[in-house]
DNA sequence: CTGTTAGCGCTTTCAC
DNA sequence: GTGAAAGCGCTAACAG
């Protein structure tokens, strides 16, 4: 019985020969090993829960989370564990200390953490929780990186001869827009260009707003940069209601490559956020019980269509 | 310790007196079930599995899979338990006899089976088998319903006088594609109007490819019905091209309501498809082993914007 | 390196 | 209705 659980694990030790035996055994009983079992055994939790901050319940309707969560489930249903998908409220991240202390939750993905949040993740979790987002000193961080997508972007504007650049940011209180505003900072100080910054929040609608705010406050802006597909869209159709021309009169640039910034009037440019790959190296420290580097960026690769 | 789990079974037979002293000592004592060793008392499973037919392994990126995955995960998370993402291999559906068999899969969700892959079912595993798109004598079917769905755009059409109505198909091994098909020959026979086939596989760029074969085709056509909103949008860029007004001259309707669809030029008419409901309701019966009726259909509803 | 022995924390007989 | 005892299938600890 225990010999046969050392020769199916690999990191058991058994002789090659046993293990043969052990192998053979296996699959003319059709032996299948019960992860619940094993679960309880060596308490190691059943499944891993993917966490999502928000200010409502509804960023689990959410197409990125969605992405992230499929993304997951898919490297987990390899290992024979499961993934829960759990609603973070801001404004109150004790649940948080809960999941960590659930016999079994063997990982935890923390999308979009705050600083308050991860403060809530008790030392004794290190090792269990990884952040797609900031991290901490005991949560490790993957993310994209921001700070250069959004240099690149600049980089390009700059290149192209744009010089009045405004930025449609993200959430104030998500981390990865504060990286983004930096590098935003940062490369209109080193040109010597006025900082021009509207807030967003993803969507289009508001995308839509600020790009006539925009207008209205800067009408001699010659470029937006929109941190997000969504809010770059609802701006390029701003413009256009507005009859400005683009890229003529001011060019447009997104964050996250989504499958419609190809489909846009014109073709929106933009620079991925390979969330997929992101999930999945996260979901593979967690797994595999590998301990990670505070910080795994992912690089964004600028994608230049037709709005710039 | 058996008064205790009864106690705080809803079914168990406790008085009212223990049951109550009971939850008082477990919230005192701070107590938490462990949902592996209830899985491997009960051998009821640890998680439920999202199992994708498909033809390549691709199929585990689409958002639309994304999105029942992460409907999935949010329910199991109430119930403690976990979500697994497989692809079946349209060609080799074994693996999901291999699934029902696997002791800690407490349920399977099914989405966009076949029947061959239904055929491969076990009757033994009815109850714990669901699906999203057709069913079978033992798999319950939860889906949209994409038969008035698709009755509702082509009465708009046709009520707003459009008489040459194209439709671009989904894959034709699906079976929803099949459904939406059989409505639109009903349709087009009762408004005695020729049927413009053309087949599609959801992607914007056959759409597009399809729009510009239609107009070559069918060129007084004077509809275009997409079943999927990336089509539809693909589509529109085709006519837009080759300097087709729209909807001046030819209409064009989607099929699923993305969040692309309101930012369009004009914004896209289309239908809803409330896949996270529909998922929701199938996790939902296999968590509490409910009896489902054989086909549960949600309602599509027609949403009229500018393209038609 | 391999066999034996205890549990992991719960539910389920089975008596009382 | 309630307690005692026997597992669910595995791994960890301990001898050999």
């Amino acid at each position: 019985m225990a010999t046969a659980s050392r020769a199916l694990s690999p990191r058991g030790s058994a002789s090659d020969s046993t293990r043969l035996r052990v192998a053979a055994a296996a699959s003319e009983l059709g032996y299948t090993p019960n992860p619940a079992a094993r679960a309880l055994a060596t308490r190691t939790g059943t499944r891993i829960a993917v966490v999502v901050g928000g200010h409502t319940a509804h960023v689990l309707n959410d197409p990125y989370v969605a992405r992230v969560t499929a993304a997951t489930a898919s490297v987990a249903a390899s290992r024979e564990v499961g993934v829960s998908l759990h609603w973070l409220p801001l404004h109150d991240p004790a649940e948080l200390g809960r999941l960590t202390e659930s016999r079994d939750v063997g990982g935890i993905i923390l999308v979009n953490p705050t600083e308050p949040a991860l403060a809530t993740v008790p030392r004794s979790a290190r090792g269990r929780v990884a952040a797609i987002g900031i991290g901490s000193r005991i949560v490790p961080s993957f993310d994209v990186d921001n700070a250069t997508g959004t240099t690149n972007v600049l980089e390009h504007l700059l290149v192209t001869g744009r010089r009045r650049i405004a930025m449609i940011t993200g959430p104030a209180w998500l981390p990865c827009t504060r990286r983004a505003l930096t590098a935003y900072q940062r490369a209109t100080e080193a040109a010597g260009t006025p900082p021009r910054l509207i807030p967003g929040d993803f969507t289009a609608t508001r995308g839509h707003h600020a790009a006539t705010e925009i207008l209205t406050r800067w009408p001699d802006t010659d470029a937006i940069f929109a941190l997000g597909d969504l809010s770059a869209l609802g701006a390029l159709d701003a413009l256009r209601t507005s009859g400005v021309n683009v890229p003529g009169d001011i060019a447009i640039a997104g964050f996250d490559d989504l499958p419609y910034a190809t489909l846009s009037h014109p073709p929106l440019t933009t620079t991925t956020n390979p969330i997929e790959s992101i999930t999945t190296a996260a979901a593979t420290t967690l797994l595999d019980r590998q301990t990670a580097p505070p910080l795994t960026l992912h690089p964004s690769t600028l994608i230049v269509r037709a709005t710039t």
